[in-house]
RNA sequence: GGCUAGAUAGCUCAGCUGGUUAGAGCACAGCACUCAUAAUGCUGGGGUCGGCGGUUCAAGUCCGCCUCUAGCUACCA
């Protein structure tokens, strides 16, 4: 191999206002296969992300949620992060662009711009919420197109006829978040003086660092002239004040690419032999990747760099952009149950399967890909469990009837020799993003694979005596096919190949997969995959429905929000007031007389409580007996007809079947307290 | 309207700087095998390479026009 290098790869930043999707996953899944490649590859690969954690829809959000901004995208955050987990994307730091290392250098960047003169001042004139106090971006006006007389169109265009305009002529305009009348109101603003890069950005763009469509597509604003940038919005907003400027702060798209930084910076101050200015000086010679889909490529390849350049830094080594994901051809429907969640995917389907069939159609080029739900099925049963799978789980019983152990010789040496050459033609397509193409090759392989073991027959070779070490010969060349195989898509597969490792024996890497591995023992075969069931595609697709339907009854007035809406803020001295603890329901009857009560024992670990409750609408008693649940300790006991009831358990819904108690985790104990 | 891409077997896609009868996988049909998670192997059917015109000895591959698809853009990204 050649010398180790040192690498930083990025992917964009989520926005911290939604779930993480199957067309999130594109970026992700492809990135994540890069970034294992290359690290399998020995070199120094760094691979960092964060959430985009600032904006007006954020602040609008958490308002909405009726928590602030931080909690928001901290809720957020923690979502995001388990979904990237289970979907095995393994970033060295998932950060958040709200936070102290990106203020930092936000602002230095900012000032550094402004030292040399990049930055401009001039008001504009913008609509304004009166009653809510805030400045509204197009897409928060709302009103009639002044062209088609269309009704509710946003202040940029109108869906119905497609006109453009501006919000300022829109009929009977109001602002989308408080329903007011919009007025226009004038602001300073800070503008980032893009044109003077000009050159340089075209000289830049042309230089190796983009695809070559992506070069044309920016020629296109390079020689259509550029325009200031404003960078700047006003309080409220949810973000960095700009420094020296009260009440001013950075535009959402200033700070989200420095998040790229503040996440490596962040990582780097707890990392040994990690240092942030080799990576990110102007003279570093470190590797940058930033991957991307091409609906924000002028963000990454226009403002980015010219923003570094001014501010002394690096620029991106490459930017290289994806397209879009359709599902069965089209755009991802919620009413079709194709816009699918991360987490509806994982509820259903092995992550894995997702990672090849998204390899086996990415290229280094910008079109779109389509996740074929029935080419799904059929490919990744065929492809990993027909072909790659099956080499092993055809091979392995027969070594496993001699001892266990492989042969000591290759049997067939051109076919081998194919594995080898395969390692180069396979790397490079890795090397070049071109994961169809190294997918492709893989499976030309493991059909090589299949046909020499179909052809060898050891089954008929093993039914004839003395034919012990062909049969063992030829298995040992199938089990280092399979090896083979399963290391080139070790970056695809991490957890499959961690399966297939365990019955090796041994960790993979890339460099000893074209090494063929004799006189050693492997382990019993255990099936390493199973095939994908369409059963659980369609249920994915239709869990995928459910969740539009509830999403769309969430916003109307009639969800339980809406019903009840939430209390006045306590402070958590009034809420640690309350002495909740787990209690088991030792004992659960019905009341003589009583049409609504249940008489519940409750344990709490020791002592023991009497509590009646409400629930006989919707539980039996012997269906209670032996569960956990919570129990408000700390109630002062009632007097009720039917005796003293200490306490109450908790529950949730409007009552009658639809009561619907409490009931903790596994690993509880009685008494307990909940916090 | 302008621009950037794409349009190749039922499906998903390869086809480098133009060169013999256009390929793969899946699906389909027949046969074989029965070691393997009903997996595998062999054979076969199936394409006027979006349409029209042009350049060339020769075009899926170059040029022009057209149709359709996707995206961007249409004066503050």
């Amino acid at each position: 191999m050649t010398q180790p290098r040192k690498i930083l790869v990025t992917s964009a930043l989520p926005y911290a206002n939604g779930s993480i999707h199957l067309g999130h996953l594109v970026e992700y899944i492809q990135t994540d296969i890069w970034v294992r490649f290359q690290k399998m590859r020995g070199h120094q690969c760094t691979y960092v992300c964060a959430d985009d954690a600032h904006g007006t829809a954020i602040m609008l959000k958490a308002e909405q949620n009726g928590i602030s901004s931080e909690e928001q995208i901290a809720n957020v955050k923690a979502e995001h992060e388990k979904d990237f987990a289970d979907f095995g994307i393994g970033f060295d730091n998932f950060y958040s662009t709200h936070s102290e290392e990106n203020r930092e250098l936000s602002g230095l960047i900012y000032e550094r711009l402004k030292a040399n003169g990049h930055i401009a001042t001039r008001s504009i004139t913008q609509a304004y919420d009166p009653e809510k106090n805030l400045f509204l971006a197009d897409r928060y006006i709302k009103g009639t197109c002044p062209k088609c007389k269309a009704p509710d169109q946003y202040g940029d265009n109108c869906e119905a006829c497609g006109a453009t305009y501006s919000p300022t002529e829109l009929i009977n305009p109001i602002s989308a978040i408080s329903g007011a009348t919009p007025i226009e109101k004038e602001s300073e603003h800070f503008f980032f003086k893009l044109p003077e890069f000009e050159s340089f950005l075209k000289e830049w763009t042309r230089a190796g660092h983009l695809q070559e469509e992506v070069a044309n597509k920016l020629a296109e604003w390079l020689d259509s002239g550029l325009q200031e940038w404003d960078i700047s919005r006003d309080a409220p907003y949810f973000g960095f004040e700009i420094p020296g400027e009260p009440g001013k702060y950075f535009y959402v798209w200033l700070d989200a690419p420095i998040g790229y930084m503040a996440s490596f910076k962040n990582l780097c101050d707890r990392t040994d032999g990690l240092n942030f200015d080799d990576y990110w000086a102007k003279d570093s010679t470190a590797e940058l990747y930033h991957f991307i889909g091409k609906d924000i490529v002028n963000f990454h390849a226009l403002f980015w760099p010219a923003m570094l350049h001014s501010a002394d830094f690096r620029t991106p080594t490459k930017v290289n952009v994806h397209g879009f994901l359709t599902v069965n051809n089209s755009k991802m429907s919620k009413s079709r149950g194709t816009f699918i969640n991360a987490r509806s995917y994982l509820d259903h389907l092995n992550p894995e399967y997702l990672r090849y069939y998204f390899a086996s159609k990415l290229t280094a080029r910008v079109d779109d890909i389509d996740l074929n739900l029935e080419d799904f099925i059929q490919k990744v049963n065929s492809d990993l469990v027909g072909k790659l799978v099956n080499i092993a789980s055809r091979t392995a019983k027969f070594i496993q009837k001699s001892g266990g152990n492989l042969s000591s010789n290759i049997d067939n040496e051109p076919l081998w020799q194919q594995f080898i050459d395969g390692e180069k033609t396979i790397a490079d397509a890795f090397e070049q993003r071109e994961f169809s193409k190294a997918v492709r090759e893989i499976m030309a392989l493991a059909d090589a694979a299949n046909e020499y073991i179909a052809e060898q027959a050891p089954w008929a070779l093993a039914k004839e005596d003395g034919n012990e070490d062909k049969v063992v010969a030829v298995c040992t060349q199938g089990i280092n096919m399979f090896r083979a195989l399963i290391a080139f898509l070790k970056p695809v597969v991490p957890t499959l190949t961690e399966r297939a490792e365990a019955f090796l024996g041994e960790t993979l890497t890339w460099e000893s997969a074209p090494q063929f591995r004799t006189n050693s023992t492997i382990n019993k075969f255990k099936p390493l995959l199973t095939r994908i069931e369409k059963e659980k595609v369609d249920a994915m697709v239709d869990a995928s429905k459910e969740a539009l339907k509830t999403m769309e009854t969430q916003p109307k007035a009639t969800g339980p929000l809406a019903e009840e809406p939430l209390a006045d803020e306590i402070q958590f001295d009034d809420f640690a007031k309350v002495d909740l603890r787990v209690a088991l329901i030792a004992k659960a009857e019905h009341v003589e007389g009583a049409n609504k009560l249940l008489r519940l024992t409750l344990d709490l670990g020791g002592e023991t409580r009497n509590v009646f409750s409400g629930i006989k609408s919707a539980y039996q008693p012997e269906d209670l007996e032996g569960k956990l649940t919570v129990m408000v300790a700390n109630l002062a006991p009632r007097k009720m007809k039917f005796g003293v009831s200490e306490g109450m358990v908790l529950a949730a819904g409007p009552g009658g079947k639809e009561i619907y108690l409490l009931e903790p985790h596994e690993g509880a104990k009685p008494g307990q307290r909940v916090m």
